[in-house]
DNA sequence: CAATAGTTTAGAATTATTATAATGTAGTTT
DNA sequence: AAACTACATTATAATAATTCTAAACTATTG
């Protein structure tokens, strides 16, 4: 979803009704320069305050699983306990700073593509991912 | 953890104290042929079958993580929702089947060493883990 | 064997997520 | 444009996973 555009008729096509809460979420998640790394927490707090209005908790998980669905979001995991979605849903690598807890999506001259060599008979890959954690570089051993 | 040690020798060495319940649970996890992947539900329904003795569920929750701690199990994170442990604590990657929601371990002839070029500056890589999912490999898109 | 610190336990609390069912709205039909 | 219908939103309740609490218990130390 390139900025600009009109969510109305993005969601349209993919049989998504335009609903005013779909069209915001729309904008909050998909009208920027950069993708980037969401809680649904996160995503309530971003919505009410860019909106400025109210937007119930349940909307915003059936919309961002609506979206998952239809390919314009990508959820990570990370530790478990959290859910994290991307806006960018290209395949992709992550490092993730267990300092900040913020997910930071791999350059493609960051990791080679990795190369597997045998899959399990008679399945298909559906995806491959890799995380790497990163931590502050002192003396914190743990 | 090989087979047939002397569990209370173990816990002490690590400063845990060799309870009955911690003794039980090392029973269950690690006096076995091979490492295998567990979630908190299975390893009660474990306990409560092989040793035929009621354990807490907090109980389970605490020494779980006491063991992850001392390094005796890793934490696996597939799809958030669900926390998969593994008394394989060595550095190696995972399939994930959809179909059945079992983790397999990659094999070292599996996949190629991942290849990190760049990191991010003034952090230490603490761990590279790859996810593969995979799904049987017929019309099933989704 | 008494003292102490650490452990277990049942149950309550918390958190994340999903379900429910009443109300609202977009798209379609008259 | 009113009516109809299917889908969406909402507040709230329910569920599930995990953690907390505080009392009872136990391994270790002196
Ligand atoms: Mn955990
Ligand atoms: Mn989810
Ligand atoms: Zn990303
Ligand atoms: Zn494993």
């Amino acid at each position: 979803m390139p900025k600009n555009c009109n969510f109305i008729e993005k969601l349209r096509e993919v049989g998504l009704r335009p609903t005013k809460q779909r069209v915001n979420m729309c904008e909050v998640l998909f009208n920027r320069e950069k993708t980037f790394h969401f809680t649904i927490n996160d995503l309530v707090k971003m919505i009410s305050e860019k909106m400025n209005q109210k937007i119930s908790l349940a909307t915003v998980y059936n919309t961002v699983h609506a979206f998952e669905k239809k390919g314009y979001l990508k959820e990570i995991s990370i530790d478990s306990h959290k859910s994290y979605f991307d806006t960018n849903t290209s395949a992709h690598h992550h490092f993730f700073d267990e300092d900040t807890n913020e997910l930071i999506d791999c350059d493609e001259n960051d990791i080679d593509p990795v190369n597997i060599k045998k899959n399990i008979t008679g399945k298909k890959i559906n995806s491959v991912e890799v995380l790497i954690k990163v931590a502050s570089d002192n003396q914190n051993q743990k």
